[in-house]
DNA sequence: TCTAAATTTGACAGCGCTTTCTTGAGCGTG
DNA sequence: CACGCTCAAGAAAGCGCTGTCAAATTTAGA
């Protein structure tokens, strides 16, 4: 264990005062040419890095951003996070990542072990953390929240049109010529899920089409799920020749049940999914769906944080999401 | 802004010091029953959560664990967090993830990041850090590393064998009777990428088959080298009847590249992955792949650097991989 | 050349907590 | 009942840095 340089250690070997060498390292007030040359040559002769915690401790501001994630290893909030961290980048301020696992408890732990961390600020992503205490916390530090509206702070909130997602997957599929399309529901307990069940449920009703609860199958946004879905569907014999999956890793499972079942995609049945995870362009066929700008809103979210972290507003704007048509829907064959 | 509740203001509210509340609560020495019950109380009354910047600060320990990864939004690293959060969970120990996108230069500072940060310990993820820069840092914290191995801390690296992975991928599809075996590299300058290919070859030669450079194609671990090797490979007329891939992310392009050649898999081209991602098995059709324990990885890492934390030895043991037969590989048609 | 104003620099008090050192009870013993 | 001992509890000194305030120095003005 080598011992650790400090400032005074620093200043010391400069013949300064510390003081001198904070204002030096902060930028905080003028120092003369020669003094600053050499107390930057001794810094780094000594290789000396600012104690953070100390600093943090000092100074009030950590330059830390809390990033509540529910899953750190999903490939959704992946390429968010990675919009993140690259929007943070460079600016001094750097992200801190905490998964809270879709669990309630550990959401809120979560945030408290942001909050006894002292961040600057606190970006969520989706989540269950009851409004009012993220509007608690909101009023103790800036607050970007994504995927959710949060009442009193729509301004700080980044909403995406789940709603029209879903509305342009069905018509899409609808304008195809196909009238038998079978939807594969996300976890129902989220937000997300309900807003596509009503999206292709209303594209359904805007062309006059029954809604069929039949066609409605349970999902939970994993690949299993869309498998079992989809399996039952072929199973219990009910006509389909379209599937609008929740999002893209129920379509995978679908594709494959299908693939099983010996019905073809996009020939027997089209399939669409929802996120356009980075994956699906290299699916067979490369699966059309709607594209959510993942890393974007991942960007629009820090770049938010940023604003109000200089005190400004944050005006994050809603997201829009469009439909990228690849290779998994075709035209209904007339038979 | 509410003010933030101290632990002084906690001590003063209970009547007793500060001292007494700080041993409360970190079981330092005993103290009487009432006294105890009282302070509990009042904390959380209170809502008072320690500031762990201060803690750090005063005690030098801070409880945070650094793990620097490559890539925070890839699949691949994606699970060995997820492990390392696991294990960690309940520990008192928090991971702090950040990521160096393959990049030496962010990858230093990244360490440099969080050592300021007063990390107690460092799991690296692979990546390009000079051997001396995490010997040097080892000689300060506890260090665990995987995927590399450091002279001078074997114990404390976690290393998978590759070779033997592309050396079984490559044997079992000699065994199906395969004898012009192509193979997608990795990115040249990855270890990894390198044993895959030494493997390759050295299950090529045990059977007395040539190793033909043709047959070897450039990649980088990404969906799109997959694609553009194979669809080279197919375009120069160069004769094969099955692909091993360096990594699961390119077998995916690849895949896509035979389809639109008009190959099926596996019944004209016989394809295997490295890697397992959660998304291969339910790539149509499933992707026989070498699975490698990634999750598991994380979790012996992690594992590895809290015995280091309690002063043990990390004793960290080399993993293994193993095949898994999916449908993406059959017997070479006898034609 | 002398004084007033502007500017650089240093001393020092915290930030919220841990930890060592000390004090002061409470207790058993002869 | 005086003695020493144990153990709970408080006082106080930092941890490494920032930021305020005042002193020291320079600069400008007359």
């Amino acid at each position: 264990m080598e011992s650790t340089v400090t400032l005074d250690k620093v200043a010391r070997q400069a013949g300064v005062s510390s003081s001198t060498v904070s204002r030096i390292i902060n930028g905080t007030a003028n120092v003369s040419a020669a003094k600053r040359e050499n107390v930057l040559r001794i810094m780094s002769e000594l290789n000396y890095h600012p104690n953070v915690l100390a600093r943090g401790l000092a100074s009030g501001r950590t330059m830390g951003v809390g990033v509540l994630t529910q899953d750190i290893s999903s490939p959704f909030y992946g390429s968010t996070l990675r919009g993140i961290e690259g929007v943070l980048q460079g600016t001094g301020y750097h992200p801190i990542f905490i998964s809270g696992h879709w669990h309630l408890q550990e959401e809120l732990e979560a945030i408290d072990f942001l909050l006894s961390r002292q961040v600057d600020g606190v970006i969520v992503l989706g989540g269950g953390v009851p409004d009012e205490r993220l509007q608690e916390v909101a009023r103790r530090l800036p607050v970007v929240v994504l995927g959710r509206s949060i009442p009193g702070l729509e301004d700080q909130c980044l909403r995406l049109d789940n709603f029209a997602g879903a509305y342009q997957a069905t018509r899409h599929l609808v304008e195809l010529g196909h009238r038998n399309i079978a939807h594969i529901a996300g976890e129902p307990s989220h937000r997300d899920a309900q807003d596509r069940v009503l999206g292709y449920r209303a594209a359904l009703e805007s062309v006059g089409l029954p809604f069929d609860p039949e066609l409605v199958q349970p999902g939970d946004f994993h690949e299993a799920a869309g498998f079992l879905a989809a399996t039952r569907l072929v199973e219990s014999r009910t006509l389909f020749s379209a599937v609008f999956a929740a999002n893209d890793q129920m379509a995978y499972g679908v594709r494959l049940a299908l693939h099983r079942k010996g019905l073809r995609v996009p020939e027997d049945v089209s399939l669409v999914g929802f996120d356009d995870l980075p994956g699906s362009m290299y699916t067979t066929p490369p699966l059309t769906t709607v594209q959510q700008p993942v890393e974007d809103m991942g960007r629009a979210a820090a770049q938010g944080m940023l604003r109000l972290l200089r005190g400004e507003r944050a005006e994050v704007q809603r997201m829009d999401v469009r439909l990228v048509m690849r290779e998994s829907t075709v035209r209904r064959r007339s038979s």
